[in-house]
DNA sequence: ATCTTATATAAGTAGATAATTATTTTATAA
DNA sequence: TTATAAAATAATTATCTACTTATATAAGAT
């Protein structure tokens, strides 16, 4: 296990922020559950793929998230080695996470 | 203690949303110390006093902060009676709160 | 009463954000 | 090579956010 590192207020703010959205808290929860493709994310929520594509992004950006690609799918799933790693789970840890089981329909 | 309470998913959102200022996460942060007024915060941050209320405003619009007036003053402490107090205090319990001590120059 | 101080509210605004549709890239399969 | 599917990017737009300045309210002090 890294070391505990104390956030700055700034860095927390961002990622805070980051968290603060309903579909990326989300698909944050999700991702620490298990790894995911995009077509996936946009089966669970009522949007748009560019939007789907956009959150990801964000969160990918921010290092919170990691990507692998296989075959003609990219999978994302939480980045145990992030820094704030640990942050992020002390976050969601009590999120409720039912409704979100991979369901075996797409990227299989 | 309460009972730790389940949050849904777009209550967290809007909390993590809330917190994910770094000007309001520093109030939280302060007030989690100690209780302060205004005057304290317009001292700490630079911003103006209407910048600083309307911060303070959304806090307390959330009922994660409490107000109590004293004289001429009024004094915003975190509520410890919101459902959320237990999960703001898991967000912010690794900030760093250096800095933020009460300095008697103001509201005494 | 009037003045001062603390705080709140109102109105306006620049910039950020989260969506949309259209297009492009990347990879597989025919 | 062409077609198809997955995902990303670009461009646009409506809405939201966090400030600002100006003004109002509320409490104390003179």
């Amino acid at each position: 296990m890294p070391t505990k590192e104390v956030l700055d207020i700034e860095t927390a703010a961002s990622l805070l922020k980051l968290l603060g959205d309903k579909t990326r808290l989300k698909m944050v929860k999700i991702m620490a559950e298990h790894e995911c493709c995009v077509c996936e994310l946009v089966d669970l929520f009522h949007m748009s793929q560019p939007a789907i594509s956009q959150h990801v992004r964000k969160l990918k950006d921010s290092g919170l998230i990691k990507e692998r690609r296989g075959a003609q799918w990219i999978y994302y799933s939480l980045n145990l080695q992030s820094p704030h790693y640990e942050f992020v789970l002390t976050v969601i840890k009590d999120l409720p996470s039912k409704g979100y089981k991979k369901d075996q329909k797409c990227c299989d």
